[in-house]
DNA sequence: CGGCGCTATATTCAACTGGATATAACGAAA
DNA sequence: TTTCGTTATATCCAGTTGAATATAGCGCCG
Protein backbone atom coordinates (compact mmCIF):
# COMPACT_ATOMS: atom_id res chain seq x y z
CA UNK A 1 0.00 0.00 0.00
CA UNK A 2 2.79 2.35 0.82
CA UNK A 3 4.40 3.27 -2.44
CA UNK A 4 7.42 4.66 -0.71
CA UNK A 5 8.54 2.46 2.13
CA UNK A 6 9.28 4.58 5.13
CA UNK A 7 7.38 7.64 4.06
CA UNK A 8 3.87 8.75 4.73
CA UNK A 9 2.70 11.99 3.23
CA UNK A 10 -0.42 13.69 4.37
CA UNK A 11 -1.76 16.96 3.04
CA UNK A 12 -3.59 18.92 5.67
CA UNK A 13 -6.23 21.55 5.28
CA UNK A 14 -7.53 23.11 8.43
CA UNK A 15 -8.16 20.15 10.63
CA UNK A 16 -8.36 16.64 9.28
CA UNK A 17 -6.10 15.54 6.43
CA UNK A 18 -7.60 16.39 3.06
CA UNK A 19 -5.46 13.90 1.22
CA UNK A 20 -3.39 10.89 2.14
CA UNK A 21 -2.37 7.48 0.88
CA UNK A 22 -5.71 5.88 1.73
CA UNK A 23 -7.82 8.38 -0.14
CA UNK A 24 -5.49 8.32 -3.11
CA UNK A 25 -5.82 4.57 -3.34
CA UNK A 26 -9.57 4.75 -2.93
CA UNK A 27 -9.96 7.21 -5.77
CA UNK A 28 -7.90 5.02 -8.05
CA UNK A 29 -10.01 2.01 -7.17
CA UNK A 30 -13.21 3.91 -7.81
CA UNK A 31 -11.87 4.95 -11.17
CA UNK A 32 -11.10 1.35 -11.97
CA UNK A 33 -14.24 -0.32 -10.64
CA UNK A 34 -16.77 2.40 -11.38
CA UNK A 35 -18.33 2.27 -7.94
CA UNK A 36 -17.66 3.06 -4.33
CA UNK A 37 -18.74 -0.38 -3.23
CA UNK A 38 -16.53 -2.04 -5.81
CA UNK A 39 -13.57 -0.02 -4.64
CA UNK A 40 -14.37 -0.84 -1.02
CA UNK A 41 -14.50 -4.52 -1.80
CA UNK A 42 -11.23 -4.37 -3.68
CA UNK A 43 -9.58 -2.67 -0.74
CA UNK A 44 -11.13 -4.85 1.93
CA UNK A 45 -12.79 -1.77 3.34
CA UNK A 46 -16.35 -1.39 4.54
CA UNK A 47 -18.68 0.43 2.17
CA UNK A 48 -19.54 2.83 4.94
CA UNK A 49 -15.97 3.86 5.44
CA UNK A 50 -15.33 4.23 1.72
CA UNK A 51 -18.43 6.35 1.38
CA UNK A 52 -17.36 8.54 4.27
CA UNK A 53 -13.97 9.09 2.70
CA UNK A 54 -15.61 10.09 -0.57
CA UNK A 55 -17.84 12.48 1.30
CA UNK A 56 -14.84 13.97 3.09
CA UNK A 57 -13.03 14.36 -0.22
CA UNK A 58 -15.93 16.12 -1.85
CA UNK A 59 -16.27 18.36 1.18
CA UNK A 60 -12.59 19.24 1.18
CA UNK A 61 -12.38 20.85 -2.21
CA UNK A 62 -14.12 23.41 -4.35
CA UNK A 63 -14.89 20.91 -7.02
CA UNK A 64 -16.25 17.40 -6.57
CA UNK A 65 -13.72 14.59 -6.66
CA UNK A 66 -16.19 11.77 -7.17
CA UNK A 67 -19.68 12.03 -8.57
CA UNK A 68 -22.24 9.34 -7.92
CA UNK A 69 -25.39 8.06 -9.55
CA UNK A 70 -28.24 6.25 -7.87
CA UNK A 71 -30.20 3.52 -9.55
CA UNK A 72 -30.01 2.53 -13.17
CA UNK A 73 -28.58 -0.29 -15.18
CA UNK A 74 -25.95 -1.36 -12.74
CA UNK A 75 -27.69 0.05 -9.71
CA UNK A 76 -25.81 3.27 -9.94
CA UNK A 77 -22.14 3.93 -9.62
CA UNK A 78 -19.43 6.42 -8.99
CA UNK A 79 -17.14 8.25 -11.30
CA UNK A 80 -13.94 10.12 -10.64
CA UNK A 81 -14.04 13.64 -12.03
CA UNK A 82 -11.28 15.19 -14.08
CA UNK A 83 -10.45 17.19 -11.00
CA UNK A 84 -10.25 14.00 -8.97
CA UNK A 85 -7.84 12.49 -11.44
CA UNK A 86 -5.68 15.57 -11.34
CA UNK A 87 -5.80 15.46 -7.56
CA UNK A 88 -4.39 11.97 -7.50
CA UNK A 89 -1.83 12.79 -10.12
CA UNK A 90 -0.54 15.73 -8.18
CA UNK A 91 -0.58 13.83 -4.93
CA UNK A 92 1.48 11.08 -6.50
CA UNK A 93 3.89 13.65 -7.78
CA UNK A 94 4.20 15.05 -4.29
CA UNK A 95 5.02 11.59 -3.02
CA UNK A 96 7.62 11.22 -5.73
CA UNK A 97 9.23 14.53 -5.00
CA UNK A 98 9.11 14.28 -1.24
CA UNK A 99 10.48 10.77 -1.38
CA UNK A 100 13.31 11.76 -3.66
CA UNK A 101 14.16 14.67 -1.41
CA UNK A 102 14.66 12.51 1.64
CA UNK A 103 15.91 9.17 0.39
CA UNK A 104 19.29 9.72 1.97
CA UNK A 105 17.76 10.50 5.35
CA UNK A 106 15.37 7.59 5.05
CA UNK A 107 18.34 5.33 4.62
CA UNK A 108 19.82 6.81 7.78
CA UNK A 109 16.63 5.85 9.59
CA UNK A 110 16.46 2.40 8.10
CA UNK A 111 20.01 1.77 9.15
CA UNK A 112 19.34 2.29 12.82
CA UNK A 113 15.88 1.03 13.24
CA UNK A 114 15.60 -1.99 15.45
CA UNK A 115 14.07 -4.80 13.49
CA UNK A 116 13.83 -7.65 16.05
CA UNK A 117 10.51 -9.46 16.26
CA UNK A 118 8.26 -8.15 18.94
CA UNK A 119 7.33 -10.33 21.85
CA UNK A 120 7.19 -9.02 25.34
CA UNK A 121 9.81 -6.40 24.91
CA UNK A 122 8.04 -3.31 26.02
CA UNK A 123 5.71 -3.50 28.96
CA UNK A 124 8.14 -4.91 31.47
CA UNK B 1 2.74 22.70 16.09
CA UNK B 2 2.99 21.92 12.42
CA UNK B 3 6.13 23.59 11.24
CA UNK B 4 5.09 23.31 7.66
CA UNK B 5 1.48 24.18 7.13
CA UNK B 6 -0.09 21.59 4.91
CA UNK B 7 2.50 18.91 5.36
CA UNK B 8 2.75 16.02 7.76
CA UNK B 9 5.74 13.78 7.55
CA UNK B 10 5.85 10.43 9.22
CA UNK B 11 8.71 8.00 9.10
CA UNK B 12 7.57 4.42 9.25
CA UNK B 13 9.40 1.36 10.37
CA UNK B 14 7.52 -1.90 10.19
CA UNK B 15 4.18 -1.04 11.66
CA UNK B 16 3.68 2.05 13.75
CA UNK B 17 5.43 5.29 12.86
CA UNK B 18 8.88 5.48 14.39
CA UNK B 19 9.06 9.22 14.08
CA UNK B 20 6.63 12.03 13.53
CA UNK B 21 5.93 15.61 14.52
CA UNK B 22 4.66 14.70 17.98
CA UNK B 23 7.68 12.67 18.97
CA UNK B 24 10.04 15.28 17.58
CA UNK B 25 8.41 17.97 19.68
CA UNK B 26 8.43 15.75 22.73
CA UNK B 27 12.15 15.08 22.45
CA UNK B 28 12.87 18.77 22.16
CA UNK B 29 10.79 19.51 25.22
CA UNK B 30 12.53 16.80 27.20
CA UNK B 31 15.85 18.28 26.21
CA UNK B 32 14.69 21.66 27.40
CA UNK B 33 12.95 20.66 30.63
CA UNK B 34 15.13 17.77 31.70
CA UNK B 35 12.23 15.48 32.42
CA UNK B 36 9.45 13.55 30.77
CA UNK B 37 6.85 14.98 33.11
CA UNK B 38 8.08 18.52 32.50
CA UNK B 39 7.86 18.01 28.77
CA UNK B 40 4.40 16.51 29.13
CA UNK B 41 3.22 19.48 31.16
CA UNK B 42 4.68 21.90 28.64
CA UNK B 43 2.87 20.13 25.85
CA UNK B 44 -0.41 19.69 27.67
CA UNK B 45 0.02 15.96 27.35
CA UNK B 46 -0.56 13.34 30.01
CA UNK B 47 2.56 11.91 31.60
CA UNK B 48 1.39 8.48 30.66
CA UNK B 49 1.24 9.30 26.99
CA UNK B 50 4.60 11.06 27.02
CA UNK B 51 6.18 8.13 28.76
CA UNK B 52 4.67 5.72 26.25
CA UNK B 53 6.06 7.76 23.38
CA UNK B 54 9.50 7.73 24.94
CA UNK B 55 9.24 3.99 25.39
CA UNK B 56 8.21 3.61 21.76
CA UNK B 57 11.13 5.75 20.65
CA UNK B 58 13.63 3.76 22.63
CA UNK B 59 12.15 0.55 21.30
CA UNK B 60 12.29 1.76 17.71
CA UNK B 61 16.01 2.24 17.42
CA UNK B 62 19.27 0.49 18.13
CA UNK B 63 20.38 3.18 20.47
CA UNK B 64 18.36 4.86 23.22
CA UNK B 65 16.87 8.23 22.38
CA UNK B 66 16.11 9.27 25.94
CA UNK B 67 17.73 7.98 29.12
CA UNK B 68 16.02 8.34 32.46
CA UNK B 69 17.02 8.46 36.11
CA UNK B 70 14.85 7.59 39.08
CA UNK B 71 15.08 9.36 42.40
CA UNK B 72 17.62 11.93 43.45
CA UNK B 73 17.78 15.60 44.07
CA UNK B 74 15.03 16.55 41.72
CA UNK B 75 13.30 13.21 41.86
CA UNK B 76 15.01 11.95 38.78
CA UNK B 77 14.80 13.16 35.23
CA UNK B 78 15.28 12.40 31.61
CA UNK B 79 18.00 13.28 29.19
CA UNK B 80 18.10 13.22 25.44
CA UNK B 81 21.05 11.23 24.13
CA UNK B 82 23.39 12.44 21.41
CA UNK B 83 21.65 9.98 19.16
CA UNK B 84 18.31 11.47 20.12
CA UNK B 85 19.50 14.93 19.22
CA UNK B 86 20.77 13.70 15.89
CA UNK B 87 17.47 11.96 15.32
CA UNK B 88 15.55 15.20 15.72
CA UNK B 89 18.03 17.12 13.64
CA UNK B 90 17.70 14.70 10.77
CA UNK B 91 13.95 14.57 11.08
CA UNK B 92 13.80 18.35 10.89
CA UNK B 93 16.00 18.26 7.84
CA UNK B 94 13.64 15.78 6.25
CA UNK B 95 10.77 18.13 6.93
CA UNK B 96 12.70 20.96 5.37
CA UNK B 97 13.61 19.02 2.28
CA UNK B 98 10.25 17.38 1.78
CA UNK B 99 8.51 20.68 2.26
CA UNK B 100 10.74 22.46 -0.20
CA UNK B 101 10.21 19.70 -2.73
CA UNK B 102 6.45 20.09 -2.75
CA UNK B 103 5.76 23.74 -2.03
CA UNK B 104 4.44 24.29 -5.52
CA UNK B 105 2.04 21.38 -5.22
CA UNK B 106 1.00 22.45 -1.74
CA UNK B 107 0.01 25.78 -3.19
CA UNK B 108 -2.08 23.96 -5.76
CA UNK B 109 -3.88 22.22 -2.91
CA UNK B 110 -4.32 25.36 -0.88
CA UNK B 111 -5.81 27.09 -3.86
CA UNK B 112 -8.68 24.64 -4.23
CA UNK B 113 -9.37 23.64 -0.73
CA UNK B 114 -12.74 24.69 0.48
CA UNK B 115 -12.34 26.94 3.46
CA UNK B 116 -15.96 27.79 4.41
CA UNK B 117 -16.87 27.43 8.05
CA UNK B 118 -18.40 24.10 8.82
CA UNK B 119 -22.02 23.93 9.80
CA UNK B 120 -24.33 21.40 8.27
CA UNK B 121 -22.60 21.16 4.97
CA UNK B 122 -21.90 17.49 4.69
CA UNK B 123 -24.57 15.15 5.93
CA UNK B 124 -27.33 16.13 3.60
C1' DC C 1 -43.52 -4.29 -13.12
C1' DG C 2 -40.41 -6.72 -10.42
C1' DG C 3 -35.62 -7.51 -9.53
C1' DC C 4 -30.95 -6.16 -9.24
C1' DG C 5 -27.04 -3.54 -7.62
C1' DC C 6 -25.61 0.52 -5.85
C1' DT C 7 -25.97 4.91 -3.17
C1' DA C 8 -27.28 6.80 1.17
C1' DT C 9 -28.04 6.57 5.96
C1' DA C 10 -29.17 5.04 10.80
C1' DT C 11 -28.21 2.02 14.49
C1' DT C 12 -25.69 -1.06 17.29
C1' DC C 13 -21.56 -3.00 19.08
C1' DA C 14 -16.71 -4.18 19.90
C1' DA C 15 -12.11 -2.59 20.06
C1' DC C 16 -8.89 0.74 20.65
C1' DT C 17 -7.11 5.11 22.60
C1' DG C 18 -5.95 8.16 25.74
C1' DG C 19 -7.07 10.70 30.14
C1' DA C 20 -7.52 10.51 35.06
C1' DT C 21 -6.11 8.55 39.05
C1' DA C 22 -3.49 5.96 42.34
C1' DT C 23 0.59 4.02 43.97
C1' DA C 24 5.21 2.16 44.51
C1' DA C 25 10.10 2.81 44.14
C1' DC C 26 13.85 5.65 44.20
C1' DG C 27 17.66 8.57 45.78
C1' DA C 28 19.65 13.04 46.85
C1' DA C 29 19.25 16.75 49.94
C1' DA C 30 17.63 19.11 53.97
C1' DT D 1 15.14 9.96 58.32
C1' DT D 2 11.79 12.75 56.32
C1' DT D 3 10.65 15.22 52.31
C1' DC D 4 10.20 15.84 47.48
C1' DG D 5 9.70 15.35 42.46
C1' DT D 6 10.20 12.10 39.22
C1' DT D 7 10.06 7.54 36.87
C1' DA D 8 7.36 3.51 36.26
C1' DT D 9 3.19 1.05 36.23
C1' DA D 10 -1.64 -0.61 37.01
C1' DT D 11 -6.46 0.26 36.95
C1' DC D 12 -10.61 2.36 35.51
C1' DC D 13 -13.38 5.03 32.51
C1' DA D 14 -15.02 7.94 28.64
C1' DG D 15 -14.72 9.14 23.95
C1' DT D 16 -13.80 7.76 19.35
C1' DT D 17 -13.48 4.71 15.61
C1' DG D 18 -14.87 1.64 12.49
C1' DA D 19 -17.15 -2.75 11.41
C1' DA D 20 -21.48 -5.08 10.98
C1' DT D 21 -26.08 -4.86 10.06
C1' DA D 22 -30.34 -3.14 8.38
C1' DT D 23 -33.11 -0.47 5.43
C1' DA D 24 -34.76 2.84 2.15
C1' DG D 25 -34.65 4.87 -2.41
C1' DC D 26 -33.51 4.77 -7.01
C1' DG D 27 -33.68 3.72 -12.01
C1' DC D 28 -32.65 0.75 -15.90
C1' DC D 29 -33.49 -3.70 -17.90
C1' DG D 30 -35.44 -8.02 -18.65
Amino acid sequence: MARYPGLTLRVLASGPPAMGPGKAALISHIERTGSISGAARAMGMSYRRAWQLVEALNDSFDEPVVVTAIGGRRGGGAQVTAFGLELVKIYRRMEDRASAAITADLRWFARRQRKPARSGTSTR
